[in-house]
RNA sequence: GCCGUUGUAGCUCAGUGGUAGAGCACUUCCUUGGUAAGGAAGAGGUCAAGGGUUCAAUUCCCUUUAACGGCUCCA
């Protein structure tokens, strides 16, 4: 007999070799329907793996997220199954599941053929065939000269590839219906537990994420328990297109693209210049705040400049091609810091005058390939919330750590919890091509980020290979409300610029000494920050942000003049205010100023007009009761002056 | 850049081998209405651009371009 400890402590003994499957029946039939995977000692299983001694066992279900990963990545090999059907002589690359977005894919080499979306209707009902035959997911074990046999006899390079990095042991196949697999599972025990199926999507994705290898087929798919959960995601999935921040953007009159102008060159509109502005007027009173002086640069430079700063080698293709005059090739920049290492450069530096900080928000031109453009999230012409700040080794910790808190004061004011600091680092295997070769100042400069990190308490990954070439940085990652994760801001060491540059600052014992440079973006650029904030507020700015901040919506054209007399005291008061004068029903007015989320409405009539009051009413939270002018305009004032997110 | 899809009015979208339609928005008129859409009339389109097939192309074919879903890359 051995001993089971459950996830509550309690302790069941069985004979030996029993599955988690006997376990979950032992506890009730209910629960050995649901039992999709197990998890045994830490390891994630199938439902049917015997186990032959003492242990911790959980059983997983869908409402695990181990349970809804076996269950898609089980899917997967479904789909697997119906293509092979219908595509035979398909190979396979890898399928596995996906937290987000939810669901699977399957990579597949298809030969000459190929796949279309209306292939994907006919897929899903072969798959919903073959899931109905309640095939059971058989795990089996092989050895490698086997498993090479079997792939080389069937002329599988992709199996093949995935069989080299395997050994003896490790190398197990996995069938259901007529098809079989490599696979490490787990499974779910058969097929009858997928019920509902969409195949979402079809693609192309490069062989092992490299672009020079072959592009093989990605179909993406998600599949559920029940129809009514499938029903449910993709409901959800369509709420999301409604925050997208390009539908937003153009709903809200926040920012327009052109084909004249050129793809990835945002045109902001005033009510998206707006939030510019009050951006800029943050990042200007917490910079002054911080010690940093602001300065403007021009948007080229010649090209001798960014030889020296080492960037053409690096970035020369995503940077728009020079222009020539007289002789000489200008780029438009492409980053500002070679500008603000020549402001630093400008004058003679005392270790008194460290550290150095220079602020500005920089307008960088970026030559991204035509398929990475992507609404205001990637684009060809930014704005950065850029600084530099110059600083000794010993001084580096504390500029670090106050860069870190500035931060999280952002992050506070607009209400982002969910972040993670990534540690992007160097990759040594490829110093001296993507990396400075500069191995120990590495080590060191990576050593003493790191450490800063630990210190601040901050939730923080490392990554191999992806710091920027001239020093490690940390990336901050986070997650709009849609669920879209991308790199909002950047916080870098630079331990080779100051070099290049020649940089110098006379230390106290009368001695040139480079200094140390960060490079931070605490706000990225306007275009993804606002591209961020349009999808975290659904649209739903806060007063201090919102580019119409009150309307005043007269009953009818009598009360048109009061209303003006209210718009025009609160603009006295820097409210952003207008009059909604238009022939139209109260009611209509309400909806259209609704729909613009502006955040308050003030509705005046006869009885407004008499008291000299108005009716307030709070975007998506109705009416708010009647108030004096006055009084609502202290409570505005207040809530701007606060940054106030409500 | 690569794979795939799409491009019709300001917006959302129908439609057709014989030079186009709806709803909303816009303009004018009626209406002066109290918390999410009052009514009528009108105006608005080189059907993404270029080329080809055809008596005839917005429709079929090719190229280009842009957007979208991914891959790669990135703030």
């Amino acid at each position: 007999m051995i001993n089971i400890t459950l996830p509550d402590g309690a302790v069941r003994q069985y004979e030996k070799g029993v599955s988690p499957l006997d376990v979950a029946k032992s506890i009730s039939e209910g629960l050995a329907k649901k039992v999709l995977a197990a998890n045994i000692n830490g390891q994630v299983c199938d439902a049917s793996r015997p186990i032959n001694e003492d242990a911790s066992l959980k059983l997983l279900t869908w409402n695990d997220a181990d349970g809804q990963m076996t269950f898609w990545h089980s899917s997967a090999h479904l789909m697997a199954e119906a293509v092979e059907s219908m595509f035979p002589g398909v190979k396979f690359w890898v399928g596995p599941a996906l937290e987000n977005p939810k669901g699977f894919y399957y990579d597949m080499d298809l030969g000459d053929r190929k796949m279309t979306e209306e292939d994907l209707a006919a897929l899903e009902k072969r798959m919903n065939e073959l899931a109905k035959k309640n095939s059971s997911y058989v795990r089996k074990e092989m050895s490698k000269d086997e498993a090479v046999k079997y792939f080389s006899e069937k002329g599988d390079e992709y199996k093949l590839d995935l069989l080299s990095n395997l050994n003896d042991g490790e190398i197990t196949f996995y069938t259901q219906g007529n098809f079989t697999d490599l696979c490490r599972g787990p499974h779910i025990p058969n097929t009858s537990f997928i019920k509902a199926i969409k195949l979402t999507s079809i693609a192309g994705a490069y062989w092992k994420g490299n672009e020079n290898n072959k592009m093989l087929t990605r179909v993406y798919g998600v599949t559920y328990p029940t129809q009514k959960e499938l029903d449910e995601h993709l409901a959800m999935l369509e709420e999301a297109k409604k925050r997208d921040h390009r539908k937003l953007g153009k709903e809200l009159g926040i920012f327009t693209m052109d084909d004249d102008v050129g793809p990835g060159l945002p045109l902001w509109m005033p009510n998206g210049t707006i939030i510019i502005e009050e951006l800029e007027k943050l990042a200007k009173e917490t910079e002054l705040a911080a010690g940093y002086k602001r300065v403007v640069t021009p948007h080229i430079a010649k090209e001798s400049m960014y030889l020296t700063s080492g960037h053409l080698p690096y970035y020369a293709d995503s940077m728009f091609p020079p222009m020539e005059m007289d002789g000489e090739k200008y780029y438009l920049k492409a980053m500002n810091c070679p500008h603000h290492h020549k402001i630093f450069d400008a004058e003679p530096r005392s270790y008194k005058d460290l550290p150095y900080r220079i602020a500005e928000y920089g307008t960088c031109y970026r030559y991204e390939q035509s398929g990475e453009l992507f609404g205001l999230m990637r684009v060809r012409c930014l704005h950065m919330n850029d600084a530099h700040i110059y600083c000794t080794k010993e001084q580096f910790a504390q500029e670090f750590k106050a860069v870190n808190d500035m931060y999280l004061k952002y992050f506070k004011i607009f209400g982002v919890e969910k972040y993670v600091m990534r540690l992007s680092l160097h990759d040594p295997a490829k110093l001296g091509e993507k990396y400075i070769n500069e191995p120990e100042l590495w080590l060191e400069t990576e050593e003493l980020v790191r450490s800063v990190l630990i210190e601040t308490g901050v939730p923080y990954v490392e990554v191999k290979g992806e710091g920027a070439f001239y020093g490690p940085k940390i990336d901050v990652q986070i997650w709009s409300a849609i669920g879209r994760e991308f790199t909002l801001a950047t916080n870098q060491v630079d331990f080779a610029q100051g070099r290049r540059f020649k940089l110098s600052f006379t230390n106290q014992h009368n001695q040139p000494e480079v200094p140390l440079i960060i490079h931070r973006a605490p706000l990225g650029t306007h275009e993804r920050f606002i591209g961020f904030l349009l999808e975290h507020y659904a649209g739903k700015f806060p007063l201090w942000l919102a580019p119409v901040q009150v309307k005043v919506l007269p009953i009818s054209d009598k009360f048109i003049d009061y209303a003006r007399a209210v718009s025009d005291k609160l603009k006295k008061a820097d409210i952003r205010s207008e009059v909604d004068d238009r022939n139209e029903k109260i009611g209509k007015k309400i909806r259209d100023t609704e729909l613009m989320r502006v955040p308050y409405m003030l509705v005046v009539g006869e009885k407004e007009m008499n008291e000299n009051k108005v009716a307030v009413r709070r975007q998506g939270k109705g009416d708010a009761g009647v108030k004096t002018i006055d009084e609502f305009l202290t409570e505005a004032v207040g809530e701007i002056k606060e940054r106030s997110s409500e």
